[in-house]
DNA sequence: CAAGATATCTTTACGGCGCCAAGATAGAGT
DNA sequence: ACTCTATCTTGGCGCCGTAAAGATATCTTG
């Protein structure tokens, strides 16, 4: 009797157990954060030995990798659907902005895999940076479109280098507390995203609020 | 016979440990990185044994804070050096983001113990954020002195806080291979990181270059 | 200076970790 | 039906952080 399971690629015993442990592994971090995340854990949680995860990730790095990997795809996922509904190009940039920081704070187990995995590897993984789709050129693609000289590759490059490092490190301090004050000053985190997005130049500052 | 130490607060057979445990904590950083720092790791290159440390530390956690501690001190002495060479008030601000990325980069091990410690306990440490000294302070002033309206303090702390994200997400990417070619067409990498402050709003466009 | 108190360091041990090798098992291919 | 091979388990290695107990050297008190 065949296993019923997704059908598709279905392993031999479990039916397949990468999916499940990658799965688990979201469970975990999000459950227990990024310090115990590890792989006896994972294995633990998808109810396998710890040695099972071996037959389809080489190492713990490997199943890291693949996390992160939907990580990308999930922030991607965020950007395109900010960028669908904002209400002109020039508001895209802000708001591409504020959903990153946004998706940074609510995963912030998640975002911090996905970093990690990128800097052990000494970059962004390829899924980012390809020349047709992926985050980062959605932030290009959408500066170009607020009016950035489309002739002028160099600035452009620039500039979405600079917006991405800028959202990056709020993202990384937004959840430090003492910023605290500056949230209630400003009505909310949100609205403390937009004042700081205000101030680094990347926004053409559109709306107040 | 006394021990021949460093005379103040000698303890009593090593001849203060706990100094000598940061600077190996510090030798094993920079020679295997921060993967590498374990508590038994840092006792062996000191020469003593695997719980030896726990004399003058509650836990590893405690060594780390030490270690970052140490860290933020010389970030901030950078930053102070680079203030102190600037040619104007204008400049400040700039060469603030430059000295910030460059010892970050400098330091790649030493920046991830300071920031991993910090966000364990969420916050950047007191020594950071304290109302005289404190390299946030630092930055604060320097934006007074660069012309921003000191009675709008709500207004001054978004823009400290907003250069400091934005250092600190330049810091973090600029290791990453994938920006190489923008180096390269920058000029070399403090050229490029102007280039990024540049496009963020930060610095008020003083010299180009 | 003698002797007890105290701080420092070592030894030993526990459970958890990443990972490897050898064995068991169950689906796939013939 | 038989073999092959991918999958999973068991057991074990050397690390890790940490706790408890014993050894040792310094400080303190008389």
């Amino acid at each position: 009797m065949r296993h019923s399971q997704t059908a598709e690629a279905r392993p031999y015993h479990h039916g397949d157990l990468r999916r499940a442990l990658i799965d688990a592994a979201r469970r975990v971090l999000e459950a227990e954060g990024p310090s115990a995340l590890s792989l006896r854990a994972v294995a633990r949680e998808a109810g396998v030995s710890p040695a099972a995860p071996y037959h389809h990730f080489k190492d713990k790095g490997e199943l890291m990798d693949a996390v992160a990997h939907e990580g990308w795809d999930l922030l991607d996922a965020a950007l395109a659907a900010a960028k669908a509904a904002a209400s002109s190009s020039q508001a895209a940039m802000s708001e591409l902005g504020v959903a990153y920081v946004c998706f940074a704070r609510q995963n912030p187990a998640l975002y911090r895999v996905m970093y990690d995995t990128a800097r052990e590897r000494e970059d962004l993984p390829d899924q980012m940076r390809g020349d047709e789709a992926g985050a980062y050129c959605k932030v290009r693609d959408t500066l170009v479109e607020a009016g950035a000289d489309p002739a002028n590759m160099l600035d452009i490059e620039l500039a979405t280098t600079a917006a991405w490092c800028s959202a990056h490190g709020l993202a990384e301090m937004a959840g430090f507390t003492q910023f605290d004050h500056l949230k209630v000053a400003c009505g909310g985190e949100v609205a403390f995203f937009r004042a700081i997005f205000q101030h680094m130049g990347l926004v053409p500052k559109p709306c107040a609020n």
